[in-house]
DNA sequence: GGATGATCATAT
DNA sequence: ATATGATCATCC
């Protein structure tokens, strides 16, 4: 079995995308020569690196999008029985030092959300994971009103970090994205910024996507207002 | 049932 | 330790 190769523009990449609307994760794993577990308690990231692999794109751990020549970030969503996201969304790991000149702007959050790729996968625990359905990708970009929101709420969160609040950030701050722990276990530890300035040791911490606002993408997509 | 905080696998 | 891919487990 070869490698699928970067798709080397984005309408090669809606033709991928398009063939593997309506299959299996089954035959998606079939088709990339790996088996499928029988659940995803110990490969929580599983489905994500499946369609990786099968739309070609880059594999690995780079702080970058997916595609990166066509700036497209791929993100699957799992879709619960009632066809909305379960999950929040994963986006990148929160700097918790050298926040100085930091801003939206020249954010990974921004880089990474500037145009994704989201693939629907069903995500029912009652249909087993090999005959989970993938859904029609949606190519997602923000319009002027909710990038401003999400900007928002990261130069905020950036400015709390930069006054030594990161141990004081909750799941509950923030509209759209929110900060949360991401890190193997409660006992890794990163440098941050602590409250008098000085460095601390601390949990390492990522950007989420809320449901709610995931949710609203699929829903006007659904809709076509996008 | 939904949200928060915790956790799992893998690569570098 | 840091980054990717995320879902799990528990509490409300």
């Amino acid at each position: 079995m070869h490698e699928i190769n970067p798709p080397q523009d984005i309408e090669q990449l809606k033709q991928r995308v398009q063939i593997i609307a309506g299959m299996t994760l089954s035959e998606l794993a079939v088709s990339v020569n790996i088996s499928v577990p029988d659940d995803l308690r110990r490969e929580k990231g599983w489905v994500g690196q499946l369609v990786e692999k099968v739309l070609g794109a880059t594999a690995g751990n780079k702080a970058e999008p997916d595609f990166i020549n066509l700036g497209i970030e791929l993100k699957t969503l799992p879709i619960d029985k009632k066809g909305r996201p379960s999950e929040s969304t994963y986006v990148c790991v929160v700097p918790l030092k050298h926040t100085k000149g930091l801003h939206w702007e020249n954010s990974l959050v921004k880089a990474k959300l500037n145009h994704v790729l989201w693939i629907p996968v069903e995500s029912d625990k009652q249909i087993h994971l090999a005959n989970r359905k993938v859904g029609m990708g949606i190519f997602w970009q923000a319009n002027n009103e909710t990038e401003l929101a999400l900007a928002d709420d990261f130069n905020e969160f950036i400015e709390r970090i930069s006054l030594g609040e990161v141990e004081s950030i909750t799941a509950d701050q923030g509209n759209l994205l929110q900060i949360r722990p991401k890190a193997a276990n409660a006992s890794v530890v990163t440098q941050g910024i602590g409250d008098e300035g000085q460095f601390i040791k601390t949990l390492p911490r990522g950007f989420y996507l809320r449901p709610a606002f995931t949710k609203k993408i699929i829903s006007d997509w659904r809709s076509g207002t996008q």
